[in-house]
DNA sequence: TAAATATACATAAGATTCTTAGGTAAAACC
DNA sequence: GGTTTTACCTAAGAATCTTATGTATATTTA
């Protein structure tokens, strides 16, 4: 993802997010988008990727159906009902962890 | 940590930046102090904090002493000349994450 | 006053998530 | 024709965490 272990954890967030907003991408198209996103400064790894996407799919949080194009085959995900819900409790997640990390790195000052 | 995966890889730089503001501390008032400023919504496991700690210690990050108070030991660490310079550089990696995910989760509009 | 909780340290087994390294295959570029 | 890009995949090992357990003292509560 990026040699900093603060993004373990976050890409889940990141595909679930994706698809919410895309309504349906491709494995390959994802690693792309979030290159495209921050401007390379993010490059999630094929190797933590796929797995990721089969474990998304196998809990329910989304479905899947191949298409071939060019002679090549992709596989379009999108978000079922369940995975709608998780993405809205992951988001608000990464706001309550956002929220804690700027309290305990930037405490308010106290008169 | 908090029962959310978001948090995997942020101890270390919790851990320094409460040294950097308070100067030294032992483990258990880590954990309190972290309680403390989230009101209750992060809690620090002592099975990740103190193999953090010693790991920190190893990479010539912090050093420590020990005190005895009240008949209990108490093991305060401080940052190095190192661990400060570790510091800074895990705060700035901790802005750009968090910039990442906003670029990934709030995407801008674009006219 | 006895039991429970809080303070304070520690380690080990197992879970989870990632990186690294490898593999297949077709299209596009040089 | 060889390299890069597109597009999928898995397995071994690393890193970080949780859960469980252990030791020991002090304080609070029933």
């Amino acid at each position: 993802m990026s040699h900093n272990q603060l993004y373990r954890g976050s890409l889940t967030t990141i595909i679930l997010r994706l698809l919410e907003q895309e309504g349906k991408m491709y494995g390959y198209e994802i690693t792309q988008k979030v290159k495209e996103i921050t401007g390379g400064r993010m490059d999630i790894k094929e190797g933590a990727l796929y797995p990721s996407l089969h474990k998304l799919q196998a809990e329910g949080h989304l479905t899947v159906e191949a298409e071939k194009v060019e002679n090549r085959i992709r596989k379009y995900y999108s978000l079922t009902p369940q995975g709608k819900k998780q993405t809205l409790a992951m988001l608000s997640e990464l706001r309550e962890y956002m929220e804690n990390m700027q309290a305990i790195t930037n405490p308010k000052l106290v008169f």
